[in-house]
RNA sequence: GGGGCGGUAAUUCAGUUGGUUAGAAUGCCGGACUGUCGAUCCGGAUGUCGCGGGUUCGAGUCCCGUCCGCCCCGCCA
C-alpha cells in the first residue's frame, strides 16, 4: 500500500542543500536515482529537477525507515523527512553540488512505485532513439535531456523579454486557416460544419503578420508552431517552432540590427558567449561561387577556386572534355589534407560520385613535389601553376571536379563540408553567424515557369523592378537568410505593400485572375487600405537551440518529436479513426491506400 | 519515389567458411555487508535472432520480399 504525502510539505529541492543547512529539519520529495544497500546502512540518491541529494537510512536513527527503505527500487517516488548533516571526513562527493552534506532520514513515505525501467535514467548510456521516443517521459528524466529543455525554455523566455522591451507585441494567429502558398504541402483539417471544405494548418503566419502590419500593430512577434507536410530530416520536423517577427517602416538594415542585437543578448545571457556584430554579409551569388551552397559553414575556409582557364590549356582529357561540353573545372585546397589515407580519399571519391560527379582528380603536395595518379597527364609547368593558383603548401591535398556548372558547384560544396568534418575543422563551441543577401526574386522551375525563390510577397530592389517584364531572373529581392555554422536559421524579407506590384508578381508566377481572387482576394484588398511598408523574419527556434548546444538533430530539443516516418512512437499517432468520426466529417477512406 | 547503414536478452553489443545447448557487459531477482556514491562479494533467471517466404540434412549467418529506425537525395524552412 502506498503512502500519502499529506501532512508533509516539501521544504527544499534536492539540488540546493549545503553546509548552511546543517542541523535543519528538511522534507524532500523526488525520484530514487539509485539505492546502495550496505545491509546496516542504506544510501540513496534522491533526484528532482534541480539535482541530487544523498539520503542515509540508519537503523539507530529510525529503525522503521531503514526497514522500509529495503523495499525501495529505482525511480520510486518518495518523500523523506530528516536532518541535514555534514558528511564524515573522506566521504565528500566532489561531483555533487550537495556533496558536502547528506540527509539522515527520520521518516520515509513511498508515494509511488516504479516497474523495472526499459533503460537506466543516466547520461552514460547510448540508447536507440526509437526506444527513447517510446518512453520519452523517462528519456526526459535524464539530466542531459532536462538541460536541453531548460536551454530551450531560457531561450524562448529571453527572446520574449527582449522583444517586449523593444516594443513588440506577441499576437496569436489562427491554426485553423486557409492554405497559403509557402510552397510546401499543407496539413489539411476537414470542416464538419462545412462539408467538403478544409482548413489548412499554417506553414507560417505569413499573411496574418502582414495583415497585423496593415492593422497598425507596427511591431509583432510570436513564438509559434508552423506545419509542413514534407519528408523529415535531422533538422526538419512536420511541426516546427518559429520566432516570427514583423515590423512596419523598416528596411533590411533594421531587421539585421534587431536580430543581431537579439542574438548577441541571447548568447550572452543564456550561454555566456560573446558574439561580434555586425554579422558578415555574403551575397547569394558569392556564397554559391565560394562555398557551393547558400548556407555555408564559415567556421573554416577551403573555398572553391575556379581553374577552368588553366585546365583548358592542359592535355588532361577529363578537364578538357568537360570544358568542351560547356562545363567548368574547380577545386578545393584541403589544407593539411596530405595526411589523409588512400582509404580516406577513396571515401571522398565515393561521396563525390554519390552526389552526381564522375570522379575527383586529386594531388597531394609534399616537400615541393606532387603525388597523384593524374600527375603524368600534366607538364611540370602546369603542375607548378596549379600549386600556386591553389596556394598549396606541403601537406595540402588538392581536389578537382570537372563537370557541368551546377554539378561542380554542388558537389564541391558537399566535398568541402566532408573535408571540414574529416579534418576536424568545424569546431564545436564556435558560432559563425552570417547573412546571405541578394537572393533572386524568381527562379525557373523544372517546367520552365517562374517560381518565387522564397515566397511571392518579397519586395524586389527598386532599381530591379523595371527588369521584371523582360528579365525576371535578374531581379533581386530584399530577402535575407540568417545562417549559423552551415545551417539555415531563418529567412526574411521586406514585403510588397501595394496591390499593383503584388498583382504583377502573382501574374508572373502564372496565377490567374480567378485564382488570385479566390486565394488572395482578402489580402490584396487589405493592401488597398493604407498598408504601411513592412518586413520581417522568422527564425527557427528548434534549429537555433540545437545550434546553441551543438546538437545535430532538432529532435534533441523537442520534447515529443516524430520519427522520419512522421510517427510518434509514444502516442502511436497518426492512427485510424472510427467510422462515426469520418462520417461526421463527410470523408471516405480509399481502402486500397489504407487497407486496415 | 530513390541511395546508404542498422534491427540478436530489459539495454548496449559480439556471434568466424552455414554446424551441437546463441554469448558478454550492464540492468533485474535472491543472499551477505554500517560509509557507499558507476558500491562490493556470492548465487540466479531472462531470447518470436524485426516479420514472411525460399535454398539446405542443417539458417542468427545465404537468397527474395516486407516492416521499422537513422543519415542523405528528391521534396522542403
Amino acid at each position: 500500500m502506498l503512502d500519502t504525502a499529506s501532512g508533509l510539505k516539501r521544504t527544499h529541492n534536492c539540488g540546493e542543500l549545503n553546509k548552511k543547512h546543517l542541523g535543519k529539519q528538511v522534507v524532500l520529495m523526488g525520484w530514487v536515482n539509485v539505492r546502495r544497500d550496505h545491509g546496516g546502512l542504506i544510501f540513496l540518491d534522491l533526484r528532482d529537477r534541480t539535482g541530487i541529494t544523498q539520503v542515509v537510512f540508519n537503523p539507530q536513527i529510525s529503525r522503521g525507515s531503514h526497514q522500509k527503505a529495503e523495499e525501495i527500487r529505482n525511480e520510486y517516488v518518495i518523500a523523506i523527512r530528516g536532518k541535514v548533516a555534514e558528511r564524515p571526513p573522506g566521504t565528500v562527493n566532489q561531483n555533487l553540488s550537495t556533496g558536502q552534506i547528506e540527509v539522515l532520514a527520520e521518516e520515509l513515505r513511498i508515494l509511488n512505485q516504479a516497474k523495472d525501467l526499459p533503460f537506466e535514467i543516466s547520461d552514460k548510456l547510448e540508447l536507440g532513439e526509437e526506444l527513447r521516443l517510446r518512453y520519452r517521459y523517462l528519456d526526459l528524466r535524464r539530466p542531459e535531456m532536462r538541460e536541453k529543455l531548460i536551454l530551450r525554455h531560457r531561450t524562448a523566455k529571453t527572446v520574449r523579454d527582449f522583444l517586449d522591451k523593444e516594443g513588440f507585441l506577441e499576437i496569436e494567429t489562427p491554426f485553423l486557416t486557409k492554405s497559403t502558398p509557402e510552397g510546401a504541402r499543407d496539413y489539411l483539417i476537414p470542416s464538419r460544419v462545412n462539408p467538403g471544405k478544409f482548413y489548412a494548418l499554417p506553414q507560417s503566419p505569413q499573411l496574418f503578420k502582414q495583415l497585423l502590419m496593415v492593422a497598425g500593430m507596427e511591431k509583432y512577434f510570436q513564438i509559434v508552431k508552423c506545419f509542413r507536410d514534407e519528408d523529415l530530416r535531422a533538422d526538419r520536423q512536420p511541426e516546427h517552432t518559429q520566432i516570427d517577427m514583423e515590423m512596419s517602416f523598416v528596411e533590411p538594415e533594421d531587421i539585421f540590427n534587431l536580430v543581431e542585437n537579439l542574438i548577441v543578448h541571447l548568447f550572452k545571457s543564456v550561454l555566456d558567449v560573446a558574439l561580434k556584430i555586425p554579422f558578415p554579409h555574403l551575397s547569394y551569388e558569392e556564397s554559391l561561387k565560394t562555398y557551393g551552397t547558400d548556407k555555408p559553414d564559415t567556421r573554416f575556409g577551403l573555398g572553391i577556386v575556379d581553374i577552368s582557364d588553366l585546365a583548358g590549356k592542359t592535355n588532361f582529357k577529363i578537364f578538357t572534355s568537360a570544358l568542351q561540353k560547356g562545363g567548368k573545372v574547380q577545386g578545393i585546397n584541403a589544407k593539411g589534407g596530405g595526411k589523409l589515407s588512400k582509404k580516406d580519399i577513396k571515401d571522398l571519391e565515393d561521396l563525390v560520385i554519390s552526389q552526381g560527379a564522375k570522379g575527383v582528380a586529386w594531388f597531394k603536395v609534399a616537400e615541393g613535389s606532387i603525388e597523384s595518379p593524374f600527375k603524368k597527364f600534366f607538364k611540370g609547368e602546369e603542375l607548378k601553376e596549379l600549386v600556386s593558383r591553389m596556394e598549396a603548401k606541403d601537406e595540402d591535398l588538392l581536389l578537382f571536379i570537372a563537370d557541368k556548372d551546377d554539378v561542380v558547384t554542388e558537389v564541391l560544396g558537399e566535398l568541402r563540408l566532408e573535408l571540414g568534418r574529416k579534418l576536424g575543422l568545424a569546431e564545436k563551441g564556435r558560432y559563425q553567424f552570417l547573412w546571405i543577401v541578394g537572393f533572386p526574386l524568381l527562379q525557373l522551375d523544372d517546367e520552365g515557369r517562374w517560381d518565387a525563390a522564397h515566397h511571392p510577397f518579397c519586395m524586389p530592389y527598386e532599381e530591379d523592378i523595371p527588369s521584371l517584364e523582360k528579365e525576371p531572373g535578374r531581379v533581386r529581392a530584399k530577402t535575407y537568410d540568417l545562417v549559423l555554422n552551415g545551417k539555415e536559421l531563418g529567412t526574411g524579407s521586406i514585403r510588397i505593400h501595394f496591390r499593383e506590384l503584388q498583382e504583377k508578381i502573382f501574374k508572373i508566377l502564372g496565377i490567374g485572375e480567378q485564382e488570385m481572387n479566390s486565394k488572395f482576394g482578402f489580402f490584396l484588398q487589405a493592401l488597398e487600405y493604407g498598408a504601411p511598408p513592412h518586413g520581417g523574419i522568422a527564425i527557427g527556434l528548434d534549429r537555433l537551440v540545437a545550434g546553441m548546444g551543438g546538437w545535430e538533430s532538432i529532435r534533441e530539443v523537442i520534447a515529443f518529436p516524430k520519427t522520419q516516418k512522421a510517427i510518434c512512437p509514444l502516442t502511436e499517432s497518426p492512427s485510424p479513426v472510427n467510422s462515426k468520426q469520418l462520417k461526421e466529417l463527410h470523408i471516405t477512406i480509399d481502402k486500397t491506400a489504407a487497407p486496415w
